[in-house]
DNA sequence: CGTCCTATTGACTGTATTCAAGATACGTGG
DNA sequence: CCACGTATCTTGAATACAGTCAATAGGACG
C-alpha cells in the first residue's frame, strides 16, 4: 500500500454541506458497500498512530475554545460540530459519520464544540503528529489541503440553504444530503439512517423541532417519504422529494 | 525583507465572519493607518508575479463553475463571493476588502461567482505559480493554510448569524464587523465606510432588502447609529450598538 | 408496566416578507 | 450648474410563514 492518496479525486456538486473534512475517498467505499473505512486510515504514515476512543452519546469530545491538541477521525457513530451560545442558542455546523475528520479547524484553540450525537467510536491523532506529517509528505499534506478546500464549500452550501432556502427545501435537501453520505443515490425505496434527532436537525437547518416535524409530516403526506421509525427514512418519490429541493414544488 | 510571514498572529475573536482569505498582517497595517497594504504583496516569492486588473462595478471576475486558473487579491474597491441559483436567489459569502484574497477555494473549479461591488483593482496570480510557490515554501505553506483555517472559522461565524441570530442582531453584526475589517474598534464617533449596497447586506445577511433598512432605521432611531450618507454609518452609542448584536437590547 | 424522553400535532402569536408607494441619491445631458 | 431620468433606498400596510406555547402520542428502557 502506497504511503499517499490520491487527492484529486472528484468533488460531487450536491449535497455536501457542512465542515467536517470529509474524505471521499472513504465515502466511496462506503457507497461500494466495504465495510470497514478507507482513507488516511489506510496511509501507512497514520497507521497504528491514533488512539482509539469510544464517547457515549451526549458527551463532549471537546469544547470551542480549548486548546487544540487533537484531530479525530469517526469510526462508528456521529459526532455533531456545533457553536454553542451562553444564552442557549446552539448552530450545528456539521455532522461527522463514520471515514469524517474533524478537529483540523484552527491552529490554536478550536473553534467549534464536538459532541457525540449517538455513541461514538473515534480515533484521535496529535495534532503535533498531523503537521509533522505534513511538513514531511507533499502528498499527505495535499491530502490536507483538499480536504480543507472541501470544508470551505460544503460550508457555502450550508450558507445558502439557511439564507436563501425555504423550511421545505431545506428539510428535503438535508435528506438528500444524508441519502448521498450513506452512498444512495436517494432513488425510490431507498432507505436512509438518520443517527441524530429532531432537535439535531433543527439546530443544523436553523429551525425549530416543530418545523422540522410538520416539515417531514408533510414529505410523508404527500407521498414522498414513508417513516418506518423515527430515525428512518424510505424514500417513496424520488422525482418529488428532489423537486422539493429545488423548490419546484 | 523575508520571503515569510509570520502565520501564527492572533486571530480576532469576533466579527470576521466570511470566506474571503483574509491577511491579518495587512489588516493590522490598515489597523495602524498604513496607506498602503501589506502581507502577501510583500512576500518575496510573490512580488512582481501578479498581474493588476481593474474590473467595473457589478462585473464578474469568475463564475461558479468556471475553470480555477487564478487567484486574486483586491487592491482597491470591493468584491462580492456568491452563490448564485438559476431562479435569480443569491447568497453572498463573503465581502473582499483591500488586502483580502479570494479564489482559492477549489482545487479545479471555481464553486463561487465573483463580482465587483463597486470598481475594484485586483491583482490576479496564477494558480499554478501559487501551488508551485507552496511546493517549495514550507512559510508560504503555512501561510496558506492560516488563511484556509481562518476562511473555515469565519464561514462558521456566518451559519451562526443566518441560523440564529434575530435581523437586529444581524444587521448590527454586520456593522461591528465591517468596523472591525476598516480598523476601527466601533466605539462612539467611529465612522464606518460602506462599499456595499442595501441589496448586497440582504444578501449576505438572508434578509430582504425592506428588512435591512427597517433594521438600520431601528437603530438610528434608538440613536446607536447615524447614517451621514446611505453608505456612512456613525456610532453614537456603542454600548448600545454592542448590546444589540449580542441580543441584549 | 410505568416512567422518561423525544416526537408530533394544534392553536395562536409575532416577525419577516411581499406588494406598493414615495423619497432620496446619482449620473447624464442640456 | 441645473434638470431630468433612473437607481436605490425608505416607509407603509397587508400577508404569510415560522416560532411559541401547550397538549398529546409514541418509543426506549428499566
Amino acid at each position: 500500500m502506497s504511503a499517499t492518496l490520491d487527492a484529486t479525486h472528484s468533488i460531487r456538486p450536491r449535497y455536501i454541506p457542512g465542515y467536517a473534512i470529509r474524505d471521499d475517498v472513504s465515502a466511496e467505499s462506503r457507497r461500494k458497500g466495504f465495510a470497514d473505512v478507507e482513507g488516511w486510515g489506510n496511509v501507512s504514515v497514520l497507521q497504528n498512530a491514533g488512539t482509539t476512543l469510544k464517547v457515549e452519546r451526549g458527551k463532549t469530545i471537546f469544547r470551542d475554545g480549548d486548546l487544540a491538541e487533537f484531530s479525530y477521525r469517526v469510526i462508528g457513530g456521529a459526532v455533531r460540530l456545533c457553536k454553542l451560545f451562553p444564552d442557549g442558542r446552539r448552530q450545528i455546523v456539521d455532522f461527522c459519520l463514520p471515514g469524517d475528520f474533524f478537529g483540523f479547524g484552527s491552529p490554536d484553540e478550536y473553534a467549534l464544540t464536538a459532541e457525540a450525537v449517538s455513541d461514538a467510536t473515534v480515533i484521535r491523532y496529535s495534532r503535533k503528529h498531523i503537521e509533522h506529517l505534513g511538513r514531511v509528505s507533499p502528498d499527505f499534506r495535499d491530502h490536507l489541503m483538499a480536504l480543507l478546500h472541501r470544508g470551505l464549500s460544503s460550508a457555502q452550501n450550508h450558507l445558502f440553504m439557511l439564507g436563501r432556502q425555504t423550511v421545505k427545501e431545506r428539510v428535503t435537501s438535508f435528506l438528500l444530503m444524508m441519502l448521498d453520505r450513506q452512498g444512495r443515490a436517494g432513488e425510490n425505496g431507498d432507505r436512509l439512517d438518520l443517527p441524530m434527532g429532531r432537535q439535531d436537525i433543527a439546530d443544523y437547518l436553523g429551525l425549530t423541532i416543530e418545523t422540522v416535524c410538520r416539515a417531514l409530516s408533510d414529505l410523508k403526506r404527500n407521498g414522498a417519504i414513508k417513516a418506518p421509525g423515527t430515525r428512518e427514512i424510505v424514500v417513496t418519490n424520488a422525482t418529488l422529494l428532489r423537486a422539493t429541493a429545488e423548490g419546484d414544488a
